[in-house]
Formats: structure tokens, sequence, C-alpha cells
DNA sequence: TGATAATTTAACCGGTTGGTAAACATTACA
DNA sequence: TGTAATGTTTACCAACCGGTTAAATTATCA
């Protein structure tokens, strides 16, 4: 018997959306801030504002409300590399890639946390995702990026790991959100350090990329 | 009673130092890969290959444990960013920077584990050390780098997020392993990724900070 | 309104987990 | 070699955890 109760009623319910909604919720703050195995299903039932037996009505097992938590943020978490444009300027794409996933590790931390709790760990339950869906997302935009280098749009680079370095960066803001906030000391840690960010991402990644060495006219090794 | 048994006898034997030797051991192993309410004591004396009773003659609790496995580690941990020089090369400092912080991650990735594992579950049990030695040390190399800014030898930068960009694109490829080999697939990812990543991030960073825009001539914004 | 479907809760269960007590085994040293 | 100090193991416990059962409650709608 694989499904829950709730979802062997003769039709889906006002109710079942509603409480599906607000569990998936409270999971994903409680996968968030202590990954899957941390996390207990009375914790995601506290959280909720319901009982632990009332939410293995609506999700069979702890397992069940991960996949589907991680189902339906996946899709939402790759859209800023889908917005990728091969036709537009290069400089502008990565510029406005850097800012999308900026802003999405500022208003969605918890999304970004808890992929970086299952990675971190192995990607146990998420292996399929990075081998499929993103695996081949990245390449199609590899060869875009590597297409520009060779045109000479931006510097000869690895496509891959500008991407990676794309993604560390950014995400580094919601996933070491503890860190970032104790180096940077109570007074300087206000919202003003996404928008310090950005203007450093950009310098960094706009003049790094930039054809030919900065000053020297040919590239730096 | 604080004190472990072991710590209890009349003086410090050789079989304390290398069963202490042995289950820190372990311990690193098994709380970088499943974080530390994840991981049990049972895991770490299987590794360790003794019985939890014993792992507790030596440490009195799980949390013990792991507190005496952090205050071994951070300190080698900071290790390349005290040997930043304030007197050396700019562009040299950063990419030897870079460069130790890679093959830390190349040849220390558990150790960034648990680091990762720790700071995205909020720090509950590092926090002293972030807002202490940490903050301390960065925000002494942050002015180095700001004078650095200031004498126009690199381009005029958040010296903060220039550190944060560093941690990030580097320790990625321990934290993030898993995902980036399922990117590069199993042919690209080969140990030959640290070579690339290196190749890379050498690009990025000594471009990106290289004084005046790339082609322009002036700051790019 | 009443009957039926849907939802919620109380009580419970077996396995796991962090940790303890005490008996047992080993080592070091006089 | 004997013995006291040190080290290890067996057996155990209470709390926790994922999940089930069945009964009670609430919503739906003819």
């Amino acid at each position: 018997m694989a499904l829950p109760r709730a979802a062997r009623t003769q039709r889906r319910t006002r109710i079942q959306e509603e409480k599906e909604e607000l569990i998936l919720e409270a999971a994903l703050e409680v996968f968030a801030t202590n990954g899957f195995r941390g996390s207990t299903i009375d914790q995601i039932a506290e959280v909720a504002g319901m009982s632990k037996p009332n939410l293995l009505y609506y999700f069979r097992t702890k397992e069940a409300m991960h996949r589907a938590l991680i189902e339906r943020v996946l899709d939402s978490w790759l859209d800023p590399l889908r917005e990728f444009d091969a036709e537009g300027n290069p400089v502008t794409e990565i510029r406005s890639y850097i800012r999308r996933k900026l802003e999405m590790a500022r208003d969605f931390p918890r999304e970004s946390r808890l992929f970086a709790n299952e990675v971190l760990q192995g990607a146990p339950r998420i292996e399929d995702a990075l081998m499929g869906p993103l695996k081949s997302l990245v390449d199609e935009k590899a060869k875009v990026i590597r297409a520009w280098a060779k045109a000479g749009k931006i510097a000869k680079c690895d496509p891959y790991h500008l991407i990676f370095a794309i993604w560390a960066t950014t995400q580094h803001y919601a996933d070491f959100d503890v860190q970032v906030r104790a180096v940077l000391g109570t007074d300087r840690a206000g919202e003003g350090r996404f928008e310090d960010a950005a203007r450093f991402l950009e310098l960094l990644f706009v003049n790094g990329l930039a054809v030919g060495g900065p000053a020297t006219g040919g590239p730096a090794v």
C-alpha cells in the first residue's frame, strides 16, 4: 500500500490542498535547518501545528514528505539558469544570472539550504535529479558559454567551472549565512550585505571574464 | 562530573593518546558525512573499531567528541588565511591563497564538510569560534586587502566579499563534490577537475581584481 | 437532518539512540 | 610475580523516533 490515506479518498478536497501545503511549508523549514536525518516528524508536526499521525495521514512516510518537497522546489530552483539566453549579450546574461541567483539566496534561503544539506551529505535522495535534469541543463548552457568564448565575446574559460563559481558565490550567502553575519559583525551584516555582494560579484565576474588580460592585453597565466 | 573516566587517571597513557586519536579520526569521517544530529555514537564506534561504551570511556558525550574534533580542526583550517602576507605581491598572495584553499578542499574534504554541516545548520556548536578567532583573523586580512586596493595594487572592492568568494568557490569542490561529479559526468570528473578549477579560478580572480576594467580602462559598473 | 465520507486524535509498538553500571580483562610497575 | 591502575565489555535503561491502529470527530451533501 503505497498511498497515504488522504490520497485514497474519492476526490481531492480543499482540506487536502491546504494541509499538504501547510505540511510542505513546515517540512521546508525543518529539513532546511536540520537535514533529513536530523529532522523528526514531530518537529515538522509542531511547526505545522498538527499532530504526527495527522501528518502521516497526508504523507505516508518522512521520506515521502522530503521527496514531495524536493520535487516542488527543484524546478523553480533551476529557473534562473533556464533563463540564461544564448542570443543575449554574454556580459548582460552572466550579470543577470548572478543577480537572480543572489536574489534567490536572499529570498529563498531555506530552499538553498535544503539542497545544500542534501548534496553535502552525499545526495542520497536527489542523485537522479543531479545526474538527470540538472546535468542536462548545465550541459546545454555550458555549450552556450563555450560558444561565447570561442567567438571571443568572453575570456576563454571552462564553462562548467564558471557555473560552479556562480553557484558557489551566490548560494554562499544563503547556506553560510550564519558565518557571513558573524564575520561582518552585527553592524555591517544588515540587509545591505546582499547589495555589497552583488556589487563585488559583478566586478569579479565581469572583469574576470572580459576578453584578454586586463592590463596586459593577453591572458594572465 | 564533567570529565570522562580516561581523563581521571593518574597520568596520561600511551593507550589514551592512540585511542583518542582513533576516535577523532572516526568521528571526523562520520560527522562530516552525516552532520551532528545525523551521526550516532554507534556509527563512530564501528568506524573506530571499538565498542560504544569504550568510546564513552574517552569522551563523555557525543557532543564532547564533536567539540574536541572542531577544536583540533579549526586551527589548521585557518592556516591558509594566516599565511596571507601583507608584504607580498597582492596578485601572488591571492593566487597562492586560492591554490592552498583548493588543495585543502582536495586533500581534506572531510574537514571542509564538517564545518559546512555545522554552519549550514546554524553553527550552534561553533558560534564562538566564528565570532571570535575567525572574525578577528578575517578583519585583520581585510585591512590588508583594503590597503592594497587603496594603493591601486588591485581593483577597489569589498575585502570581506572577496574572502567569501574565495571560500565559496574553493570549498565548493569539497562540500558539493557529489554535485560537481554528477554535472561533470564520470569521464570528466577525474582528479583533473581540481586542476581545471585552479586554472579557472586563477583567471577569474586575477583578471577580476586587476586594476581598472580590462578593456575599458576604467572600473566596470 | 441524517448518513456517509473525510479528518483528527489517543494510545500504542518495535527499534534506535545516548548514556550508565558493574563485572571483567589487561597493562604497568614495584 | 603480584597487585593496583587502567582499559574493555556485557547488560541494561529511559527517552526518542518512525509508523500503525482504531476509535472519535468533523465536514459534505443528498
